[in-house]
DNA sequence: GACATAAAATACCGGCCGGTAACAAATGAG
DNA sequence: CTCATTTGTTACCGGCCGGTATTTTATGTC
């Protein structure tokens, strides 16, 4: 932990809130598109200057990654609450689903999967992050499904490794739908139809 | 068809191929991705000079509708071709997956979903084509299902239009997956799983 | 007061973008 | 030949980008 007191405040004091900041531009990269969201209109939208944003971030790369940190912790980590909450396959796969196709957080997409689906526009340490929270979510649904093939209630002789990746990959697309404004329904209905493959009765 | 006789040339003739600058657009827009590739460089790439290329499209909307268009008629024909081919569903699947999953030609993605996916991004004659394109190939996936429902062999209570949705989507997914590198049988591996759907038993 | 310090804002940098004005070259028409 | 016509190229435009040098402002220290 470190010090939050005063700690010798000398020179002129700070008006930018780096909070406040990183809210407007995980919310900005998030809403639209961060490739399409320059460091200029972040500026903007959070009524300071460049420098200022430079001086705390270091470059546009630092800005995505603390920006997408912030998501992670703030968002994501629901995702990895319904893995981990130890429920049956039947219940966790509706909770996954009732997230992506319905859950408001996710009504205009969600900022990993359009980070990831522009990975090549991204800068170093962003994509590294965005690899390495990719890996994690891969692994978390392995474990998920691993768990519950040890339970019994596995359908076929797929490896959990290649479900996680199609579990993964149904509820990016689904998310992903959400972004272009697809019907929340026909999204629904698509994403139980695809995850039916784990519930063969 | 219109007259392709010189034509009264006046003026200084050409020397600039359209054919072979539009190839490589629709080369350079597909290999890597549309929003990636300047007017500048597919000027650079085909050898003219910009005021060349405006006054052959017009704007970079023109050309990468014309691109677009190339790419329609020399590669989506494929997949229209499959759909048409009369086959049952499961001929049918099977070469769908194989064009998705293994074909060389989308081994680096596919124009026409990299456009879709980006279409924000594209001028208002490139868009309301991919427009046009998407709902053609939602039409001939639904008319495909269709006629496999009246023949008898389809699942159980899924609409034509649902199905013909979730069958572009996976497909669209599966063609992606291609471009950023996947491994195809991994990805034919999900593709199968998620068309399974289709073919009870 | 004078001074160091740190954060703020202004104004700028080179670079690339889509697009075009201005001009050079090559042909046919008269 | 002259002239209109068409294509080509060079050189430029304004605009936005990520990033920064410079200066102003606000504070604590002495």
């Amino acid at each position: 932990m470190s010090n939050d007191e005063p700690k010798l405040a000398r020179g002129r004091p700070r008006t930018m809130n780096a909070e406040k900041v990183l809210d407007v531009a995980m919310t900005a990269y998030w809403q639209s598109d961060p490739a399409d969201v320059s460091v200029n209109a972040i500026c903007q939208m959070a009524g300071i200057s460049k420098p200022s944003l430079y001086r705390e971030f270091g470059s546009e790369d630092g800005l995505s990654r603390a920006a997408l940190d912030r998501y992670a912790e703030r968002v994501l980590s629901a995702v990895f609450a319904i893995l981990h909450s130890g429920k049956g396959l039947h219940d966790t796969l509706a909770a996954l689903t009732d997230f992506a196709a319905a859950d408001p957080r996710m009504e205009t997409g969600c900022l990993f999967y359009k980070m990831r689906a522009g990975k090549h526009r991204l800068g170093p340490t962003t994509r590294a992050r965005v690899e390495e929270i990719d890996a994690t979510a891969q692994a978390a649904y392995a474990a998920f499904l691993q768990s519950r093939c040890d339970a019994g209630d596995w359908p076929d002789g797929l490896s959990a490794e290649a479900g996680a990746k199609y579990l993964g990959e149904q509820i990016a697309l689904a998310i992903t739908q959400r972004a272009s404004g697809e019907d929340p329904e026909r999204i629904r209905e698509m994403l139980n139809l695809a995850l039916s493959v784990f519930i063969r009765p």
